[in-house]
DNA sequence: TCCCAGGTCCTAC
DNA sequence: GTAGGACCTGGG
């Protein structure tokens, strides 16, 4: 399997994976489900376990296999996309990428942290709600913690939300949470659901099911937890990144001249075009070219 | 001190 | 339907 813990955990698409060097050899620590799990370049180990998770009813191997996505067959994923000189250079220099398949519920909660953050800033405010929030699972040497269930945030005081630094994000975090405890907003149902629905659910102004989810929230949670390969998240570094390369392509230079935002509607056809170019697994392409993007944003920064 | 950050919501046209 | 401002807050 193919599979770089290094780019993939630093690939934006989740965030409370830390990174440990042992014996010179890099491994990453982080939960996934009920276990903390050690990841090594194609090793996965379990280091601790929460008591109170049921044990009948999840398997560790099985979990692991599921957030790596290790059904997807790379090869063929990116022989389907444009030959285009950009993303195939995206390709060859992030090897070992894979769109992770997280738990939807902390997939939702993260992104809308995100919301006009850097990714810094939202490690912090998940870690922090995850150490008032969550359950602790020690290992023999350190204690970490699970992400809160939707029932404990629920019932956070503003007071307690506002401590973990998230902001004016403690409405739509507390608003989720009671949709999602009550049964309003069911996510197991939602990723059963083709894309375009589960998208529509999740998306506050169609559902009335949520609150500080607009199309960019959404298509992440669509991607990195529901695995909906046709979503094609477009934040502020993918916007640049097809202002510069792919607007003449995708016949949007009129359209994304001097933008720095996108509204609802020319979001939607960024979206449509994206698919239309890159094709049906146009969101493992996105994952790439952001990744270039940012790493030849940061690289021209320094040259400067 | 100002600007920005893996956006969304609300208001005024 | 759409542009423009507000929004918490830490860091550069």
């Amino acid at each position: 399997m193919c599979f770089d813990p290094e780019v993939t955990f630093e690939s934006g698409q989740t965030f409370r994976w830390k990174r440990f060097v042992t014996k010179d050899e890099p491994s990453w620590i982080g939960v996934i489900s009920n276990y903390v799990v050690r990841m090594r370049r194609g090793k996965a180990e379990c280091v601790a376990k929460l008591k109170e998770s049921n044990s009948n009813r999840s398997n560790f191997s099985d979990d692991i296999a599921n957030y790596l996505s290790t059904n997807d067959d790379l090869d063929r994923i990116v022989q389907s996309f444009p030959r285009d000189e950009y993303l195939q250079n995206a390709v060859k220099s992030f090897d070992g990428l894979r769109v992770l398949t997280q738990d939807p519920w902390e997939c939702l909660i993260s992104f809308v942290c995100s919301i006009n953050k850097n990714i810094p800033a939202i490690k912090m405010m998940l870690e922090l709600l995850s150490m008032k929030f969550g359950s602790k699972i020690r290992s023999s040497n350190e204690v970490f913690y699970s992400f809160p269930k939707p029932s404990t945030l629920a019932k956070a005081s503003k007071i307690d939300l506002l401590a973990c630094k998230v902001g004016f994000r403690w409405r739509f975090i507390r608003f989720i949470a009671n949709q999602v405890r009550s049964g309003k907003l069911d996510l197991k149902s939602v990723s059963q659901k083709s894309y375009g629905q589960a998208r529509d659910e999740l998306i506050s102004e169609l559902s009335g099911t949520t609150f500080g989810v607009g199309p960019k929230v959404a298509d992440c949670v669509m991607l990195f937890s529901m695995h909906k390969m046709e979503a094609f998240p477009v934040d502020v570094w993918m916007l640049r990144c097809i202002q510069s390369i792919y607007s003449q392509k995708m016949g949007l230079q009129d359209i994304l001249v001097d933008k720095k935002s996108l509204t609802r509607s020319t979001y939607d056809l960024v979206h449509k075009s994206a698919h239309e170019y890159f094709g049906r697994y146009c969101g493992y392409a996105q994952q790439y070219l952001y990744m270039k993007i940012r790493h030849d944003f940061i690289r021209n920064k320094a040259l400067v």
